[in-house]
DNA sequence: AAATTAAATTAGAGTTATCTAAAAAATAAA
DNA sequence: TTTATTTTTTAGATAACTCTAATTTAATTT
């Protein structure tokens, strides 16, 4: 059973917008996320519906299935070791690395995705923190909150962000923020949700909450 | 002006069989290259002409224009340095590469070859032999002659190959024949073209001249 | 519960790429 | 120079994927 390109990229949406397959997922979600057009998304559902990645009756939603959460997993898998080897190997910066990805994922080749792996050194994690589904599908996720929620003087790291796209990354890069930073939450504004982190135990950080709720958080 | 995957491909196949544009190259030819129907070439051809990649006039013939040996070339330097990739760093044999590089040659980001060459060192020539094109499309090829062709006595060194099947490159595997032997005519048979060489002045080696011919050799 | 609004699906059409079968043009043979 | 053969092109279908516009179903509001 294999999936064309349009497929992956809609089995991929779908695993992603229900998180894995426990939130429902709507048409017009996908639609937004695929950047198509509901009637599109209809149509291939549809069709995942027959090739039994996903069990779908019409109007009533849609259940991502085992089989479709391993091919979709399989395609993040590649997608994030792409990322990695951009990253690692061919120094692109972390927000230049996601429409590459988005083509290489879906190169067919077995032995290659095994050589990369292993050409990486078996890496867990992409360059924004998001895990990495080993050979089997099995992604060892870390419990991790947004950074919006957490309260004063909580301390913790950044260990991913929840918005790959560049406008985000390099707004990051610019104030410093970054996989790894240690940071501290030293005050929350009430009436907007705004917050002020320590990174790195030297600098001081403000920023609003939209921008907060993008930064995931392992407690320490 | 971009072009599709399925029109990147039928433009290299017309840049390979036309030999750079010096050779006329027929509908017939191109549907057994690109293993599809003369009817479906005729439709692309149309469609090529259309984009101006070759000048095309039907029962006539075909010519590629300069736009389309850029475009040819520019697929055929990612083909080939992703070949270079899969051998060098991912231990990937010489046979197993064409099959992927088919694949990875059509990822679109200009900034992708681009690391990608300086992370190889800027490799001259894939792993079957081949020169790679720089990025303005400039090839710089050797001259070099078919092993069939040599005389007896006659030296040189094996600097490509002509076909890239995995069978043939597994058969020069298997008798230990590689780009870089050194080589030199031991014997012709007049009666069936067969060759008798010898191998880094040490093995000796016999073979029919249909394989002879699929050798080619930088004289010395 | 009926009316309104929102979400999802279907109908119908366009694009790209492929095929088989039929027709046309060019080439080779008688 | 007709006739036969080969090559190439066109005609007509099919498959994937996408769109706009119209319709149907579900959810919300009065
Ligand atoms: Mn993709
Ligand atoms: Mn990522
Ligand atoms: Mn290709
Ligand atoms: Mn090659």
């Amino acid at each position: 059973m294999e999936l064309t390109t349009a497929e992956e990229n809609y089995l991929k949406a779908i695993y992603h917008l229900s998180d894995g397959g426990k939130k429902s997922v709507s048409t017009n979600d996908i639609a937004a996320e695929i950047r198509t057009k509901p009637a599109s998304v209809s149509d291939m559902l549809r069709k995942l519906g027959e090739k039994e990645v996903i069990q779908y009756r019409k109007y009533y939603g849609l259940q991502i299935t085992p089989l479709g959460m391993r091919l979709a997993l399989q395609t993040i898998r590649k997608h994030r070791l792409w990322e990695v080897f951009l990253v690692d190997k061919l120094q692109f910066a972390w927000d230049e690395v996601h429409e590459v990805a988005e083509q290489l994922e879906h190169i067919q080749s077995p032995l290659l995705i095994e050589r990369l792996d292993a050409y990486l050194n078996y890496p867990k994690f992409d360059p924004h923190g998001d895990p990495i589904p080993d050979a089997f599908g099995d992604v060892r996720s870390r419990p991790r909150i947004a950074l919006n929620e957490m309260g004063i003087d909580q301390s913790g790291q950044i260990v991913a962000v929840k918005d790959s796209s560049p406008e985000f990354l390099r707004y990051l890069d610019k104030v410093g923020a970054y996989i790894g930073a240690r940071i501290k939450v030293l005050d929350k504004v009430e009436f907007d949700g705004s917050i002020e982190i320590l990174v790195d135990q030297k600098k001081n950080l403000f920023m609003s909450k939209e921008v907060a709720k993008n930064i995931l958080i392992l407690t320490l």
